[in-house]
DNA sequence: TGCATCGGATACAGACTTGTATCGCATACG
DNA sequence: CGTATGCGATACAAGTCTGTATCCGATGCA
């Protein structure tokens, strides 16, 4: 928290994402009211406005937050890789670990992308942003492949679609029963085998 | 459509049914006003507020009618079973024809569970409901079991609770990629086999 | 320290909903 | 037919949220 004479608005945006954040999780993305996020801020609507459009724009700012958070710690496992033991899974198990801050995000972004889904404007800036954090998982998954000296067999960006599928797919059955299935369960049990099934080794020259 | 001197009520609970499934479709259940609801029915909200108290209970009436479509569509399935070959793969595929009305369905159900889990007394109404029609479902696989001369080793209501989660998982995925996997192409491809591993065969006596 | 401007506070107008209280017509029965 | 009442229409009173126009104090540079 930077004080003397700096500009605040870093400041500002920075309590309203927190409340923001609060707030959604609370009450959902629908039940937050603008107003009540500021209140919650400590501020008035009118830090809101100079700062964000609509209430959507802070949903997305925090998407980007949320996803350099998954980035940061996906990155990490596979620079950390041991090549070692069975590093396929202990790559899955370390992006697979779920936890209370993860379950709420997919909640909100769950209930979001069915606002989306009405919402053709909400819905494309949407499928951007989600381009924008399948590039960053491809540019990963590339990097782990070559680190385990394959290359792969079918389209990365299509892998990366996949993994995601899987993420989730456990994530909401797992909410749905969770006496049933472990959040990423289905992920560390069938994605090791699968990627090694759409990769091939590469001939080490020498 | 009932004329002359019949009470009008079940008309207009009708209509309003007709038109709170069309616009929850179209705008999701937050997005649908009590008022919007009305007007498409052609009525006022004198007329919604005689009928129901709250847009929940709507939205209550109409999980029973689709429930009611549900059991009614297994049971059929169930009835003409047909003994000489796999008839398991042949109920699961015919339970699984997920139509446009499904799909629908689906995305509104679960914007209406996303808001229970934030509303306590919504949560237990909708667990109630969640609960009679698995009831129904525990009757009908008991039944299928049977007719296939054979019975459970496990737990009926879990059972039902499986099925049902693979049925979401499976609709889940073909929603996010449906270039990717068909509907309940996970339900007809595993639970066969399934429902073979946890059920043994029944001893005809004579 | 004086001053320009940046940024958050305040005030206002308007759109939407909701729930209730009340009214009046049509229905169904004697 | 006449009449009681069932039931949908109407009117009313809040409450909530949004977006904008405007104000004023803090910030940071000369």
């Amino acid at each position: 928290m930077p004080k003397g004479p700096t500009k605040r608005r870093p400041q500002t945006t920075a309590r309203l994402l927190h409340a923001a954040q609060e707030t959604f999780a609370e009450r959902g993305f629908y039940g937050s009211s603008i107003e009540v996020i500021c209140e919650r801020a400590g501020l008035t609507r009118g830090a809101f406005y100079s700062n964000y459009r609509t209430k959507e724009d802070l949903f997305f700012a925090l998407f980007d937050l949320h996803a350099q958070r998954v980035i940061d710690r996906l990155t990490q496992a596979v620079d950390e890789l041991d090549l070692a033991d069975d590093p396929l899974r202990a790559v899955l198990t370390r992006m697979g670990t779920v936890d209370e801050a993860e379950r709420r995000w997919y909640l909100l972004s769950t209930e979001f992308t069915l606002h989306a889904i009405r919402h053709p404007d909400t819905a494309r800036a949407l499928a951007e942003h989600d381009r924008r954090l399948r590039e960053e998982i491809v540019h990963l998954l590339a990097q782990l492949l070559d680190r385990l000296g394959r290359r792969p067999t079918v389209d990365l960006n299509l892998l990366a679609r996949l993994t995601t599928a899987v993420h989730e797919g456990s994530l909401t059955q797992s909410l749905v029963e969770p006496d049933q299935l472990a959040p990423e369960q289905l992920a560390v049990t069938f994605l090791p085998t699968f990627l090694d099934t759409v990769s091939e080794p590469v001939a080490t020259e020498g």
